[in-house]
DNA sequence: GTCTATACTTAGATAGAC
DNA sequence: GTCTATCTAAGTATAGAC
């Protein structure tokens, strides 16, 4: 019993651990991005050596995949734990909220837009490709209701929306306006989701 | 006379030369973006030594800073260009679009937004912002003037127009509806000037 | 499992011959 | 001005002591 519970103590505490070099990894991601990101970077900041932190992943892309998939699994907590009955264009708009504020805190969902490096390697990432799919096809049940529904343009190819909504999330109009012009967060996710939704014409 | 041009003959083919690494590492910037491009990369394009590349211009950040100077060129270009008494939001659709299909045959425009690393790299090129900021005062002046025709959206800042329509030259959704869709170039490019200007929403 | 110290590789930049 | 050959720094990954 006693060997036991030591033996799930340690393993709680090396989930911690975990957890810590993740938390790290994707806040250096978001800040400097993955090819200017070292394993010197996160073994730093979380406070171990490079060795241990190669116990943890086996190599840097082990590393930032498994970063990634843990922020595929956020947006797929948030859409689960939606409210029932929500209209379909107003869940794409809490999502996307809710990943504009993330990035805005410095968070960053969505690297792999990047680089085309990023985005090869990730691919090869079997895990990843899984959940981002999964995610995938969840987002298109709501666009295709949204269409049907006549809240978003019938008009336009499934495909055309969902990557255009993807590439808001990682949008680089937030840096610049959260660099550049005065406005606050909420005015930045708001202003993002009218030029998303509503475009830059003029409405008349 | 001929010591003078047989110099402005050489002068000729450094010039050639010039305009050849410049095209070289465009097409590469615009492939594997700018960590992943090594001055080898652009020797071996070439067809120079890297010695030789050196010659031209000093450093990696040189060189690519003198490639992002003539795509702004090409942009303020193409602006004095264009015909007179188009509508100001016509001028900004055509720019977009001269600007995708560019990248779409992969010549890519503007680099910057890609990571902090290559922003701040770019801000510390003098050169690089005088033009971008003389560009920016033509693309302010053209937004004003379609917001008081009502032709853009009169409640959203200038610098939100401004910045999510930099984004849509850089917009990662262009690459992966190539990669991903079987839509077509025009398509492409139709498909992102609607989603920029009318957004997704249905407009009813 | 953790660390110190180190091997290996890549890529930016240059010395020196021609 | 161009090349071959080389220097140097950085960063991924690991060997081996504890």
């Amino acid at each position: 019993m006693s060997i036991l519970s030591k033996l799930s103590f340690k393993d709680q505490a090396f989930k911690l651990r975990e957890t810590a070099i993740l938390d790290a990894t994707t806040a250096i991601l978001a800040s400097k991005g993955f090819d200017l990101m070292t394993m010197d970077d996160v073994a730093q900041e979380v406070g171990i050596s490079k060795p241990s932190l190669y116990k943890h992943f086996k190599s840097k892309e082990d590393l930032v995949g498994a970063a990634m998939i843990r922020l595929i699994d956020g947006a797929l907590d948030y859409l689960e734990a939606m409210p029932a009955g929500l209209s379909p264009i107003q869940q794409l708009k809490d999502l996307l909220a809710w990943a504009l504020r993330i990035r805005l805190e410095g968070g960053m969902p969505f690297l792999p837009s990047t680089s085309t490096h990023v985005r090869e390697m990730l691919t090869r990432n079997l895990k990843y490709v899984m959940r981002v799919l999964k995610l995938n096809s969840k987002m298109e049940v709501i666009v295709q209701q949204a269409q049907k529904q006549g809240q978003l343009n019938a008009a336009l190819p499934v495909d055309v929306i969902l990557f255009a909504y993807y590439a808001r999330t990682c949008d680089p109009a937030v840096e610049y306006l959260q660099l550049y012009s005065k406005l606050d967060h909420e005015t930045i996710v708001e202003s993002m989701l009218e030029v998303c939704f509503s475009g830059l014409k003029n409405q008349a």
